[in-house]
DNA sequence: AGAAATTTGTCCGTATGTATC
DNA sequence: AGATACATACGGACAAATTTC
């Protein structure tokens, strides 16, 4: 029921839920900023996660989720025993893109049933894509196709 | 060394140890076995985590990092309250295929402003992009971007 | 070389929020 | 509106790799 705007601010405690963005990407956001502004300069080490448990106050599952966007995005390397530090080979340090990708069924609408050449209200995938670049949303692609069982390709083992 | 016993075997559960592969890697290897080995079809629904949370006799936590690792290899797609489905796979890319693209400005509405975070209005630009197979169109791509890149690339060194 | 401390890796259980059916 | 299912977050425990003493 669409809540108005609850004036909660992060940095303090939050119980659980994630309004606008989860917790785990403010972090990430804030820890590749740091990268990127020159606090954390190329192949030096992060503060190890308990550290970064207590400086962020979340558990350390959080911190561990906002590390692993990072390292997937390649800001980051993680040795076992040893600690997390910043990628000195990322090409442009910059332009780092997160996509996020989601897929749903939707009732085709007047617009899109009459460019399948359907019925209104014809099953139809949709897949969203939203790329971020540097934490702002960039790119929005939006495809949609036909649910119709694809038996034309066939997995090769 | 020299402890001999640190067998804490208790038959099913391992308490935490990680033998050789971690708990969620084997899983996911399951499961990745049970897709292309046709248990479970491209686009069917897998069990809900709660479901795998008993079968597998692990942590809804071990599950989801399972289910993760799939997901990022494009093997699975998961929807919010829906569940997780094998990925379908390759759109068609299968026979002749013919595409059609065209550009253009407009203004951002609702939907399309809050996900760039811009004011209803705004001016983006659309890409639209048609695909058909065999006569038919089976593809529909909406790009949306921003007229302009905010203070992205192009630093100096 | 060995032992302890540090740090990341894995796993569990629980609670609550949010989206979908 | 209720049930179901995924998302986020917390806290604790132990394992494994590394560093330090």
């Amino acid at each position: 029921m669409t809540l108005s705007k609850t004036s909660a601010r992060y940095g303090e405690q939050v119980p659980t839920p994630h309004y606008g963005q989860p917790r785990y990407r403010t972090i990430a956001d804030e820890l590749r900023q740091r990268i990127e502004s020159g606090v954390i300069p190329p192949g030096a080490l992060l503060p190890a996660e308990s550290a970064l448990t207590a400086e962020f106050r979340a558990s350390r599952g959080t911190i561990r989720q906002a590390i692993a966007l990072l390292r997937a995005a390649g800001v980051l390397v993680t040795d076992h025993g040893r600690g997390t530090y910043a990628n000195p080979g990322s090409p442009v340090g910059d332009s780092a893109s997160e996509v996020e990708t989601r897929e749903r069924h939707i009732a085709a609408n007047a617009e899109i049933a009459s460019l399948f050449a359907v019925e209104v209200g014809t099953v139809l995938i949709e897949h969203r894509s939203i790329t971020r670049t540097n934490g702002a949303v960039s790119l929005v692609v939006v495809k949609y196709r036909l649910l119709q069982l694809q038996r034309d390709c066939l997995r090769v083992p």
